[in-house]
DNA sequence: CTTAGAAAGATTGGATCCAATATACAATGT
DNA sequence: ACATTGTATATTGGATCCAATCTTTCTAAG
């Protein structure tokens, strides 16, 4: 006997459906910051009542992408610019180490994974997909790090800045500049120099994050 | 017209209570990793309805503390030894850069709170009053980081491994060390020198972690 | 005696209802 | 006209009820 086993103690609940859906609606900017979350609304839209909601809206306040006041309801988090700096400089120090770990790890299954990754960068222009792109380059490397619980910070930072770098990079030449950059640090990766690939990475996000502060910067004046 | 005003609007809600009392207890090893969590019986025991304490579970899993099962119930989290491994690894690497940061910035009224709190540390035998005192002296320094987003990811790191240091800090001699360590640490914050109180924060947090494993290899088998 | 299967009880997930609070707006007095 | 107060509506927080699922117990056949 041959099928596809699936646990079915995974089926994802009610809250999680909506968990998931808000948050990824807000980490690609399909909700602005500041942007009302009414229960009612969000319970309709998932053919729902407002029990999961706020189930959904309290663990989203926990991961600090959306603020909550009591009787007064949930909005979409934004983030300052010193905020979005401290986020960069964090994962900057993260990252670096994470990486670092990771070359010692790499196989050539990884690699090859990573490379056709990073393939995709040419092609993509969509800031939806680029940024999903650019996630699958990075972890696809830093799962080789084994490091479970870092890989968990990793991921709650980038969500929390993502949506102003994708803005950015729709707007800027931003993603050639990340091609390139990525194209270093998956050659640093090859060679197994896991201080260059560490190196790289970190001045790779500082940049990006530089970059982001400028054009914020002008754009909130 | 004088009186004390409160901004009412932060009145803590059911949920809240909830999740701060269950988050207490467990990180003060009160609530044993394995143990169920009926969601019947805390709300009886903070006389509200499931539905507060639905929610504070729901935040509860999202920090680690807790793994809940579809339909099964919730139980207090346990750690293995690599997974307490890897967080004080983390912490090593977060800690350090965070004092480092946060030398520059100490003030003598910042550095004469910390020195009241290292006092303390020779008072103190029980382990809850110890462990507050240990948080109470390393956050007063990493403050003046003013990384709030870093200091929040320090704080999640520590909720989780801490019920294992308590109980192993009471059964060994490692307070006196750890008292030594800070008092070495709290030198090189008044020095000025933020490489060293780095290096020795490091050391600090990996000579806990190392022996920590070692106790509960022991204990585990 | 062992064990598969069914029934009963316990527990969680979700829906509906009520209470507490906020917001918007009308009414009233100066 | 303006500010203040009262009221109506909208929205959230919490309680209670029902459905879905798990766990345990009991039964009966091998």
């Amino acid at each position: 006997m041959k099928l596809d086993a699936v646990d079915v103690r995974q089926a994802a609940s009610a809250a999680d459906i909506v968990y998931e859906a808000l948050r990824k609606a807000i980490i690609e900017g399909a909700l602005a910051e500041g942007e009302n979350l009414r229960q009612d609304q969000i319970a309709q839209m998932f053919n729902t009542s407002r029990i999961p909601v706020r189930e959904a809206l309290s663990r989203l306040e926990q991961h600090g992408l959306i603020t909550t006041q009591r009787y007064k309801g949930a909005v979409v988090a934004g983030l300052s610019i010193e905020e979005i700096e401290e986020i960069f400089e964090f994962r900057a120090l993260l990252e670096a180490e994470v990486i670092r770990l990771a070359v010692p790890n790499l196989d050539r299954k990884t690699l090859d994974l990573a490379r056709r990754h990073c393939d995709e960068f040419g092609k993509e222009s969509d800031s939806a997909k680029w940024g999903e792109t650019n996630r699958n380059f990075h972890y696809s490397l830093y799962e080789a790090a084994r490091r479970p619980y870092y890989l968990q910070i990793v991921r709650a930072s980038l969500d929390r800045i993502d949506r102003y770098l994708r803005a950015q990079l729709t707007l800027t030449d931003g993603m050639k500049r990340a091609a390139r950059e990525h194209e270093a640090i998956f050659e640093a990766c090859t060679k197994g120099d896991a201080d260059l690939a560490s190196a790289l990475t970190r001045d790779h996000i500082l940049d990006a994050g530089r970059s982001l502060v400028v054009f914020l910067r002008e754009q909130r004046g």
